[in-house]
DNA sequence: ACCCAGGTGAGGG
DNA sequence: CCCTCACCTGGG
């Protein structure tokens, strides 16, 4: 392990909720702070007022490229400024403020998501920790030692190639087959993620959908939380729960309305609104947790 | 023995 | 286009 290397946060960032509303799969609480399987290591950080402090416990990693991943470059004062204009959202913020919209890998958020329908957390993590330990190449130790007892999430190739009762080894049930297909999509060059994101909203949202396991929800997912589509409102069932709730005074709706509703309302910032509304409405009702 | 979980896709109206 | 339903599977 290496000496800490401190990483700009400025306020009102806050690297705890950021990581625990949901978003990502790969970091967990440790020891005071967070720990994480990203970019390619593993980075222990935690947060000092408006700084994070991070050390690599598998080869060092980019400072840069580390912040942008946990959304510690955004414009959170500016962003919140505007939230607050809502009267729903500002009540909200005294408990979400300061969460951050993440930059997370294509590839991997979009077969996270995949593997989060109709699923439950635990689970889904469960599953991705599998998927790596079986597939993924290993991270080695900072120290030089065997390796960090962390894997690297697999490449499309490699999943492509796996066999379906591998694949449902990793507890992904009857997902395996849609994660195997998109795999396949992105391998074979008939899914380009790099060109998804160069695409305006609704297409980029609209090829994603064009794959297997791949519905409203889950596209919306990855636009938003990887390749940051801040339009993107991703509606599942506690999103839809609070908005009705809050907004449509406890009438009941649609994903696609609440979505359409959202894009209106809240226009560039949707995505943001969306997290403080997922997070506050979760937290009224307490089930699973990440 | 059920019932549920951060949706999706297929089938019929 | 809207509506309904089955769906792998581990944990209550």
């Amino acid at each position: 392990m290496s000496a800490p290397v401190e990483v700009r946060a400025p306020r009102p960032y806050d690297l705890t909720r950021t990581l625990s509303c949901g978003q990502c799969f790969r970091w967990s609480e440790a020891s005071g702070g967070w720990r994480g399987v990203v970019l390619g290591t593993v980075a222990a950080v935690r947060q000092s007022g408006e700084r994070l402090l991070v050390e690599w416990e598998g080869p060092p990693g980019s400072p840069a490229l580390l912040a942008r991943h946990l959304g510690a470059d955004e414009p959170l004062r500016e962003i919140e400024r505007h939230l607050r204009r809502d009267p729903r959202l500002g009540a909200a913020l005294s408990a979400t403020s300061g969460i951050a919209i993440m930059r997370q890998d294509p590839w991997e958020c979009l077969i996270s998501y995949i593997v989060s329908a109709f699923n439950n957390i635990p689970k889904i993590r469960r599953a991705i920790r599998l998927l790596a330990r079986r597939f993924g190449d290993p991270i080695p130790a900072a120290g030089g030692g065997p390796h960090a007892d962390e894997w690297n999430f697999p490449s499309p190739q490699r999943l492509a190639g796996a066999s379906l009762s591998d694949l449902r080894a990793c507890e992904l049930g009857y997902r395996a087959a849609y994660v195997r297909a998109v795999a396949r999509a992105a391998a074979g060059g008939g899914l380009v993620l790099e060109s998804v994101g160069r695409m305006p909203y609704p297409q980029a949202r609209a090829a994603l959908m064009e794959l297997p396991g791949v519905g409203d929800k889950v596209a919306d997912c990855v636009t938003l939380f990887a390749y940051g589509f801040g339009e993107a409102f991703p509606v599942d069932v506690w999103v839809q729960r609070t908005v009705e709730r809050w907004y449509f005074g406890g009438r009941r709706s649609t994903p696609r309305a609440i979505r359409e509703w959202a894009r209106g309302r809240f226009g560039p910032l949707a995505g943001y609104a969306q997290q403080h509304i997922f997070t506050a409405g979760r937290a009224m009702r307490p089930l699973g947790n990440g």
